[in-house]
DNA sequence: TCGGCAAGCCAC
DNA sequence: AAACGTGGCTTGCCGA
């Protein structure tokens, strides 16, 4: 049986309702109103530091003004221009810029970031408030990714931040009812676990099935160090190289990532592809069969059209030869984590469990149930989800 | 006032 | 020859 995206769309509509809301999330407004105002404060302060670093009052938003006066009249050196031929700011150039000394660019980071919390985040939450429910409630896109993952908007509840400190705190804000917990529960890589069993790589499918760290593992194949003592560093770079391979990586890209030289980002993807062979092997087969057919497949045999795969123009080619790499494995995630969602529902009612879906994010599953079922329900939804694949 | 684009950045 | 996949939201800016 061949699924489209418009099928999944029927057989997920029996659980998620397109253009419902499915999410049904607790607020804690005034967490958000008290980080609103302790973000706000320290933006001012900075605003006034940068103001004075800079010489002027000019807006710190507006990358073009600040472009402007780093490369033009501080006369930094090092810039770079978008395509539209504007100094670029973003992180990188100001981490540069910083890094050469400038104290005006790390201030500016620190502006930004906090801009970027309250003006998406704190400020913006509070407004999707249903006044009934005093829920956030979100809504989810059942088709409108080229790969079968979902798209939440309005607000989206899938871009909650996690990886600061000061992020983390936005997250506290999200509460459970009162007698009731949230539960989390998300698949443990599951993309690359997909590519070792779609690529049928003996070494990675081996690490898996025994628990091992695959990063460590990556790192001790590639690098040839133990694992037992492996500094961070070694198995950091070996987890870019991971996350790289799943998205077509080239030398350029895994240097920029790393910040090392490009010579020796290819020799890390020489050496990769060198001891997996098998992933050399499934990327040229993907590629071949996208150019013959025109799409890809999930493992469950959904379809995934790569337009652009015959392009004569070398940046779409190459856009959707990477695209093709990934598309299966990607998809083939969303379509495990969607069988879940579909079964779910069913299998709590039937334990006579009572938690609630509230939320997808990608690889992820959250729910909220009373106080007294949690184990339970621990157990039911890692057991689904488990077997979502079979 | 609205729309769309560019730049930037949040998540997986 | 280009340079790491999938998304959505906000601000600044410009023109209708």
């Amino acid at each position: 049986m061949r699924w489209s995206n418009a099928v999944m769309q029927r057989i997920a509509g029996s659980q998620l309702v397109p253009g419902r809301p499915l999410v049904h999330f607790v607020r804690d407004p005034e967490l958000l109103r008290r980080l609103s105002n302790d973000f706000g404060k320290k933006q001012s302060g900075l605003e006034k530091e940068i103001h004075k670093l800079a010489g002027e009052d000019f807006n710190i938003g507006s990358p073009k003004q600040l472009g402007d006066i780093l490369f033009g009249r501080m006369g930094v050196e090092g810039g770079r221009k978008t395509k539209t031929g504007a100094w670029s700011t973003d992180v990188d150039v100001l981490e540069e810029v910083a890094a050469q000394g400038h104290p005006i660019a790390q201030k500016v980071l620190e502006w930004r970031g906090l801009a970027k919390l309250r003006g998406t985040y704190t400020e913006a939450l509070p407004g999707y408030i249903n006044p009934k429910t005093g829920r956030v409630h979100t809504s989810y896109a059942m088709a409108s990714t080229s790969t079968g993952r979902l798209a939440s908007t309005d607000p989206n509840l899938q871009n909650i931040p996690v990886r600061t400190e000061e992020g983390r705190r936005i997250r506290q804000a999200f509460i459970a009812a009162k007698g009731n917990q949230l539960i989390s529960a998300d698949y443990s890589q599951i993309e690359l676990r997909l590519l070792a069993h779609i690529a049928n790589i003996p070494q990675l499918k081996k690490a898996f099935a025994e628990n091992l760290d695959i990063h460590a593992m990556t790192a001790s194949e590639i690098f040839g160090v133990p694992i037992k003592g492996m500094p961070a560093e070694v198995r950091r770079r070996a987890k870019a190289i991971n996350f790289g391979i799943v998205y077509g990586i080239s030398g350029f890209g895994l240097a920029n990532q790393l910040g090392i030289p490009q010579s020796e980002a290819s020799d890390y993807i020489k050496k990769y592809l060198a001891r997996f062979p098998g992933i050399r092997d499934y990327m040229e087969t993907t590629k071949e069969f996208a150019r013959t057919h025109g799409f890809v497949e999930t493992l469950f045999g959904r379809r995934i059209h790569i337009r652009e795969i015959n392009s004569k123009i070398p940046g779409f080619r190459g856009g959707a030869e990477r695209a093709a790499i990934n598309a299966p494995i990607q998809g083939s995630a969303a379509d495990v984590i969607r069988r879940a969602m579909v079964r779910l529902p069913g299998a709590l009612a039937e334990k006579k469990l009572s938690a609630r879906m509230l939320l997808q994010v990608h690889d992820e599953l959250i729910f909220e149930a009373p106080l007294k079922e949690i184990e339970p329900t621990r157990k039911l939804v890692s057991s689904v989800m488990e077997k979502a694949g079979l």
